[in-house]
DNA sequence: CCGGACGCCTGTCGGC
DNA sequence: TGCCGACAGGCGTCCG
């Protein structure tokens, strides 16, 4: 799925163009998403105007004058606005209409997303509720890490995984950040030093900012709100990378599973 | 409580 | 060429 950097990647795109504007109607034409749209949600969002964009971890939050759509791309889910006369596909669920004519629409082939409104503040929603920071803000450093670190007997990767942990981080850059801090991904997230977890905090910050920067990563579904991938797969170190050279020492990247995922690190350079 | 496995879906790719 | 299993950016739920 998009991860963080595609989630804000899509919300920065889209944010100048969705400001501001009214919603003249949402069309639903397949319901059945990770959970089914509620019948009643294009009543709820009618005619209301849209406030901004916000997000919470990988979740997308159109803000209404009353109430709240939340958008989860799922695996392979992407919104794109379109122009009044391009038909929709199999894989396009539902159309945001602008009163231009305009659609903000999704694309959704897995349909593991999921589109939900809410009149309650979105954070108290039973979704976003129990999520832990947010990585690029205050409340995220190595010093938490550890301590939720010893709270726990996993592998390090699927910490760093856990949303109740910290948001966003998914298996692209999970696998890239701890390559760039030299831990090894199945390690046992009990035994790091604090000095460790400083430094992954530190390189998850930099692989997430890195990746909005280059507008996300594109392996085969995601594209940006104007349809262009993100180029942020061009400079993947070791995801997907499996018995390519180690960038740093030339040793061939390694691939495993951890829990059902699946996880690529240089034996060599990663402890 | 915790950690690990399972489904939910469709599309694609590699091996035989 | 065609078929079939494995796998894919997530995550709530269930089970031991």
């Amino acid at each position: 799925m998009p991860e963080l950097p595609e989630v804000e990647t899509t919300r920065l795109g889209l944010e100048p163009i969705l400001r501001g504007q009214r919603i003249a109607s949402l069309e639903v034409r397949n319901p059945r998403l990770r959970w089914p749209i509620a019948p009643e949600t294009p009543d709820s969002v009618k005619n209301q105007r849209i406030l901004g964009l916000e997000r919470r971890g990988k979740y997308l939050l159109i803000r209404l004058e009353r109430g709240t759509l939340i958008v989860h791309l799922g695996m392979s889910g992407s919104l794109r606005v379109v122009s009044p006369d391009a038909r929709p596909g199999p894989h396009d669920h539902w159309d945001l209409e602008l009163p231009d004519g305009r659609r903000l629409r999704l694309r959704d082939p897995r349909r593991f997303g999921a589109l939900l409104w809410t009149a309650a503040p979105p954070h108290t929603h039973p979704l976003l509720k129990r999520l832990g920071p947010e990585p690029l803000e205050n409340g995220f450093d190595g010093d938490y890490l550890y301590q939720q670190g010893r709270r726990h007997r996993i592998a390090v990767k699927t910490l760093i995984m856990d949303s109740r942990i910290v948001v966003g981080v998914g298996n692209i850059y999970a696998n890239e950040a701890l390559f760039a801090s030299r831990i090894r991904p199945q390690r046992d997230c009990g035994r790091i030093s604090l000095h460790r977890y400083e430094v992954l905090a530190d390189s998850i910050r930099e692989v997430l900012n890195e990746a909005i920067a280059q507008g996300g990563t594109t392996l085969r579904d995601f594209v940006r709100d104007d349809g262009q991938p993100g180029y942020f797969a061009q400079r993947l170190q070791v995801y997907g990378r499996t018995g390519e050279p180690c960038p740093a020492c030339e040793g061939a990247i390694r691939q495993t599973r951890t829990g059902q995922r699946s996880t690529f690190y240089c034996p060599r350079c990663q402890r």
